[in-house]
DNA sequence: CGGTGCGTTGCAACCCCGTGCAACGTTCCG
DNA sequence: CGGAACGTTGCACGGGGTTGCAACGCACCG
């Protein structure tokens, strides 16, 4: 409304203050909460502030609280289903908060994840979440030095600064074992991949070792990346031996509709009568009726609110260990026989 | 390295600079491409800046050059596939060119995507992507004036600030019904929800209009969100009625899923005997065995590209109009008859 | 009428960094 | 050996915002 602005640039609390006859700090004071200001002033302000389009510069105001406000979150394969939604959840729930998310894709690239860190150094972010990856410790420490807060979700490397939120993949996985063994299965398989991330060797391992305490063995098959691809293939390679397993346990969802596929549609099985999948996260697609898949939830929702309890918390306050460990719940649908 | 640093706060360049026993404006050029420092104060600095962890202050860097290098990515149903692929595709670009996102979630609100425009201006940011939601005019009108580069995706208000990138639904829509057209269907069906975002208006009313040259008569269903769940809903509606389709355009992947899954579990059909579908957006579940499905690919590697460019011209550059507009490609696969 | 207390306001310093300018040291050349 | 040319360095300022401090105006009270 004022005029023809051509300056193609941000307006600044000093042209604010030039047009609303007062001085830059009663600006400031505008648009700080709890300052002292009289109402007619900030009317004023506030009328200036309207007509030339201004917006606090949130950088400057970091400057001096050393904290930006922003969260940096970083992953690899944000397209998956899980940590899409996992991205959702948070970055939701920041914006509740009106605090911001920064996410910075590490595209897999195991030195990208230190550049990823980096950047969350020079934005001056007030908390880094990761996803996924495996920052280098002296990083994270340096994260933890600066007044940041790190919280690292499903790895074991359990550093001391950083908060750590973690599964009980190993329970899950019994559990899963004994949803098998009541459905009467006795030749079972793994369904793994190569990323070898924490919670997928702890998943397996926990099926393997709950096996071997009932005396069954178990075929274990990790190939590719954590993907509907890889269960498909581990499906084609497990299903076309003479003896071919009852049911597996596939450490993701994808991994499982990779395999039943392969199962179905490969070698004309059909599911549970002839073979048992269980899988984990529970995904949307999981729920699909061309699925229909028996699985572990992720409280993803119970993990991000607890994410943003961390968040709340006074920067120092290192009132527990800092890990948090929470239970998959298994979803029963129609990939396992019931009993 | 250097001892008990307990002040728990950011390294700023004048502890570096006294570490060092060089001046700040040293520190400063060391960490400035195609500044002027000797090899042996660079050695001295960076070796200083090390043991210390110092970081350069992207915040304060960007007081002077008004650019954050931080884009804003501004979208509701982060989780959905289609969405979650181009932040996928979105923020890997980003990281490469070493800039960074800044994804902000509307949750569907229509009045916070005015918030996430706010927070776009608070941050400097020196784009901002609107992959969903109707931004507000008069605040695009700011961001544009305060030097911003507004990139609006599938959007068919065309303002003149902005870049819009579009794609070509209409085409797409009328190429869908002749595929249908040639497999023989006659009595069609569109399957869409009631969001009733511009692109899914277009796929609906292009695929009206083609069958209405054809004379053929459409039958249109739209109900609730565009997912998986709407979609099975519609399918249970529309195949309940004696006379029903013998093939249904879906707007969206999701829908398309939905409606195939209600065909086959809740009414026995055959796709694509019975029932021809086609979908749209080419999700990564369109391929998976178990759906098959013939769609349309959004090119979204293109459009990522697209956008990179538009982030790397100079800012004043209104070469053209502003608007590119895609070209949806055809996806053959089994859920329509051949021929 | 003077003093006191309170709410408001402006000044100036500071947050961290980049950069023009001038001074400095060095090398090289005439 | 003197001077020019050049690369390096430090100083000081600016960028936008916040905040302690002091000054100011005002109402209230004794």
């Amino acid at each position: 409304m004022s005029g023809t602005r051509t300056a193609r640039s941000f307006v600044s609390a000093q042209q604010v203050a030039e047009l609303a006859g007062v001085s830059r700090s009663a600006v400031s004071r505008t648009f700080t909460d709890g300052a002292s200001v009289s109402e007619t002033t900030r009317q004023k302000v506030m009328k200036a502030a309207d007509s030339l389009g201004y917006h606090v510069n949130h950088l400057a105001r970091s400057l001096i609280n050393e904290d930006s406000g922003i969260v940096c979150i970083i992953g690899a394969e944000i397209n998956t289903p899980y940590q899409a939604r996992m991205l959702d959840a948070l970055t939701r729930r920041l914006q509740a908060i009106s605090r911001v998310g920064m996410v910075i894709n590490t595209a897999g690239d195991s030195s990208s994840v230190e550049l990823a860190l980096r950047q969350t150094l020079n934005y001056r972010a007030g908390a880094t979440i990761v996803l996924s990856g495996a920052p280098p410790a002296n990083l994270i420490k340096t994260c933890v030095a600066s007044g940041q807060k790190v919280i690292l979700i499903n790895r074991d490397d359990h550093l001391d600064g950083p908060k750590n939120i973690t599964l009980d993949n190993t329970a899950a996985a019994r559990e899963a074992f004994l949803m098998l063994q009541r459905a009467g299965c006795e030749r079972l398989a793994v369904v793994s991949s190569l990323a070898g991330t924490p919670s997928l060797v702890a998943r397996t391992k926990g099926f393997q070792a709950a096996a071997a305490e009932a005396g069954l063995k178990v075929t274990v098959t990790a190939t590719g990346p954590t993907s509907y691809a890889s269960g498909f293939e581990a499906g084609r390679v497990l299903l076309s031996g003479s003896d071919r397993p009852q049911a597996a346990f596939c450490v993701t969802d994808l991994l499982a509709c990779g395999f039943m596929d392969a199962a179905r549609f490969e070698f004309g099985l059909s599911v549970p009568q002839e073979i048992c999948v269980i899988g984990f996260d529970d995904i949307e697609q999981a729920g699909w009726a061309s699925y229909n898949l028996t699985t572990f939830k992720q409280p993803i929702d119970q993990i991000a609110d607890h994410i943003m309890r961390l968040l709340a918390e006074p920067g120092d306050s290192a009132s527990d260990d800092g890990t948090a460990c929470f239970q998959a719940v298994p979803v029963w649908r129609r990939s396992v026989r019931p009993r």
